[in-house]
Order: structure tokens, then sequence, then C-alpha cells
DNA sequence: AGCGCTAGTCTCTTTTTGAGACCAAAGATC
DNA sequence: GATCTTTGGTCTCAAAAAGAGACTAGCGCT
């Protein structure tokens, strides 16, 4: 006998609320969106080690645009995880340094990227086992 | 006396690669390009819990398009991170389930989370604090 | 005189994302 | 028995984001 799609679902919605999800004004989607981009963790990376100029990370990170450099490095900023401070030479040289805050974020973050280092072989192998069975 | 532009940098970008650091192939930035997503951590914390199916999520996620939630359902599936599990009734239900790949990234990638929590005051008022000093 | 360096900005094109209609078959409702 | 709902998607079109590349200004070097 085949079942009815409408059986139970696994768990309401609402349940997984209560157990301490808010949607509104949620801190960690509001954290995450920002040091979720595609160049922030990079860049946060190598701000870590330490500070670097403008010209420094571009050529770190090659394949970066200046614009996208410029912008994700304001973000940053703006969220306090690195300090701006601009040397009046001319032409002016910026340097990018790490807050406290932006220190303290990368402990954590930095296991993430440990994992991914130490993991990436099974999830090329879980790619190549999804491609496979797609393929068929 | 105004320092030159053209001062040393900090240090070389070649000597930053010999610390570790492979631009061609890097498994940091092929792993997290992924789960960087602005949908794949709501998604990962949601089925960390538990398993849920496709309709769940949705309501879990009200302001994900049917659209990107397939798509990054997909793309967590094909990494490996997450199962997906057809019921033949009709119509069909899928449930999406985390695997143990899933899970054990699930684990550092949680304390990003939390450091999420704990410090969204810290970064509200940076952000405030910059916004004011923009504004100036 | 002409080139390169600095840290960006501006514009244009391409890619990604979002909003919403549409699907087919079965169950529930009226 | 006609209609509405529900399932897990796909398809199309519009909007937003990202990438590519030109352009800036003042100084040093040749």
């Amino acid at each position: 006998m085949i079942r009815n799609a409408n059986r139970k679902p696994v768990i309401d919605a609402k349940e997984c609320d209560i157990s301490g999800w808010d949607m509104e004004n949620c801190p960690v989607r509001d954290v995450l969106d920002r040091i979720a981009g595609k160049w922030s963790t990079l860049l946060l990376e190598a701000l870590s080690r330490q500070p670097f100029r403008f010209g420094e990370l571009r050529r770190l990170v090659p394949d970066i645009s200046q614009r996208m450099l410029t912008q994700t490095l304001r973000d940053l900023q703006r969220d306090g995880y690195i300090d701006r401070k601009v040397f009046p030479t001319k032409p002016p040289s910026v340097e990018y340094r790490m807050t406290e805050l932006g220190h303290s974020l990368f402990e954590p973050l930095s296991k993430v990227l440990q994992w991914a280092e130490a993991n990436h072989p099974s999830v090329k192998a879980a790619r190549v086992k999804y491609d496979e069975s797609e393929l068929a």
C-alpha cells in the first residue's frame, strides 16, 4: 500500500522555532550574510596573518576585481573586523589590519577552514559520485 | 618627512604562498565557495537538527525561493553533506537528511554560528560607529 | 616627456538571484 | 463530480549582484 504524501510532517515548523530560532532579527543571518561572501573568508585569512595594503591583497588574490576588493574590505571594516589606516604619502598608501573582533571571529572560522582542507578529498569524491549517478 | 608610497611592502605575496597557501586548486576555496552561499548555512543548521522535507524547509526559511531551495539543496547533496530520499507516494515526498560528512562539517561551523550569536551586539555597534563616521 | 605606482571610482556587460506561473496526479471538500 | 489543495519541483522573465576594463591624480624614475 502506497502511503499518502500527506503524511504527518517530521516536525512542525513552529516547534523548531521554539528550539531557539528566531527568524526575524536573526543574529546568525545578520552576521553570516557578510562573512559568507565569496571573498570575505579569503581576505580574513590573509589579514589574520598580518596587515596588508590594498595592492598587496590584490596581488594575493589575483582573481578578485578591484571593485569587489574595495567593496568587501569596506564591508569587513563596517562590521568591525578590520581597520583601515591611510598613510599621508604621495600617492597615499592604505593599510588594512585585523581588529580584535576580527581575530576572535577568525578563531572559530579557521576551524572550518581546516576542516575544508582536511576533507577536501571526501567532498571531491562525493561530487564525482553524484555526477556519475546523474549521468545515468 | 613624508614617506614614499613605494615603501617596501609588508611582505611579498610569494612568501605568503610559501606559508601554506596554494592559489591554484585551493581546497579551502573549493569547499567554502559552496557553503558560503546565502542559504547553505541556514539549511545546514536546520538539517543538523533532524531530517526535513522540501516543503518543511521552505516553510522554515520563508524568504527562500523554491528555485534557490532546490538549487542549494542540490549543491549540498552533490558535495555530500546531505542525502535526498524520495518516497514513492502520490504525490512523491522527498526527505533531506544530513550525512556523516555533513555533521562533521557542521561541528566547526556551528562554532562560527555561536560566535555570530554571541558577538552580534559588537558587530551592530561597529556598524553604527562606521555609519556615523561616514556621515561626517 | 613618458611611464609606472598608489587606491580607488565609473561604466558596461555578464552572471546570479528572486518572483511567480505552471505541472500532474491524488485526496479532501462541497 | 467539479473544484481546491498538496506534493516537489521546473520554466520564464525581471532585478540585483558581480566581473572586466577604462579612467583619475600627483609624484618618482629614466
